[in-house]
DNA sequence: CTAGGTGCAAAAGGTTTGCGGTTAA
DNA sequence: TTAACCGCAAACCTTTTGCACCTAG
């Protein structure tokens, strides 16, 4: 199977050569598990970016799913969601961004931080250094308060 | 083991109550696994309470702490505090507050947040409703930052 | 007295790892 | 060619559960 003549064609040459930077390999594995994420920006769990893999590439193992995320996480192209101890989600939109999670349908959206939520100068010890910031809000989506009538 | 003889002297009436109301009962484990909360404010893991509990009451089991601490986060006394998929650490503080996880030496302080955060309103689709919200900041405790120089 | 809680041990569930064979560069 | 990677299965670790006994109310 050629790169060319698979759903790896909108590969961007930018996302190759990142991994390729850090020295990583451009695998089929781990191109059919980014497009997977790029196909859907819903927050998929480890499991189904598997199920979604194997339809394109039956062959592929769960535990290669979960190497091919962690490395893609490793060059940043590709970003960890967690929420209390449910599985992990995985996001590919590298802006800075929070996450809201349904409690009902369990549906999860990115929220864009505006300024003043990125900015935030916390109440911290002097010489404390922040380098990342995470905000998850919870409650119901529209639909599921829709429902909740 | 009256409960006047030992550490659950400092106990407030009302998480007693507390607990009462909501039909659980008010046993030594949740007194103990409270107190090891209370007595150091340092968000320590489950096992991390284990051990310290254990201490004042050595046949207390792990499971017992789990559930204790789930009775607890139940009535609202604890809260649960996750960061990635490192063991949940545990809470008494109540008030609306954010994380700092260091990450370097692990320690999580409480960041107290301000209105501009408490209030926020999200770019969220219109009907969506938020009813929590967690901050979590990542970075060097002032600590770890002058020790990195 | 008795429903609810505890302790134990075993299971569950997500994630990681060791290893022999495979492949991108 | 060869170091990195894959697939598989087994291990790991945190958390939950089933069950017999115990205890607060």
């Amino acid at each position: 199977m050629s790169v060319s003549s698979d759903k790896c064609d909108k590969w961007d040459k930018s996302y190759d050569e990142t991994i390729s930077l850090r020295g990583f390999r451009f695998t089929k594995q781990r191109r059919h598990v980014y497009d997977a994420l790029m196909a859907r920006r819903d927050h998929p769990t480890a499991v189904e970016v598997f199920l979604r893999t194997k339809k394109e590439m039956p062959s592929i193992s769960l535990a290669t799913v979960y190497n091919c995320l962690e490395t893609l996480t490793e060059c940043g192209l590709v970003r960890h969601v967690n929420h209390d101890r449910a599985p992990s989600r995985y996001c590919p939109n590298l802006e800075e961004h929070g996450h809201f999670f349904c409690d009902d349908c369990g549906a999860v959206f990115d929220v864009p931080l505006r300024k003043r939520e990125k900015a935030g100068q916390w109440e911290l010890p002097t010489g404390t250094v922040v380098t990342n910031h995470e905000v998850a809000l919870r409650g119901l989506c529209a639909a599921c308060a829709k429902k909740q009538v």
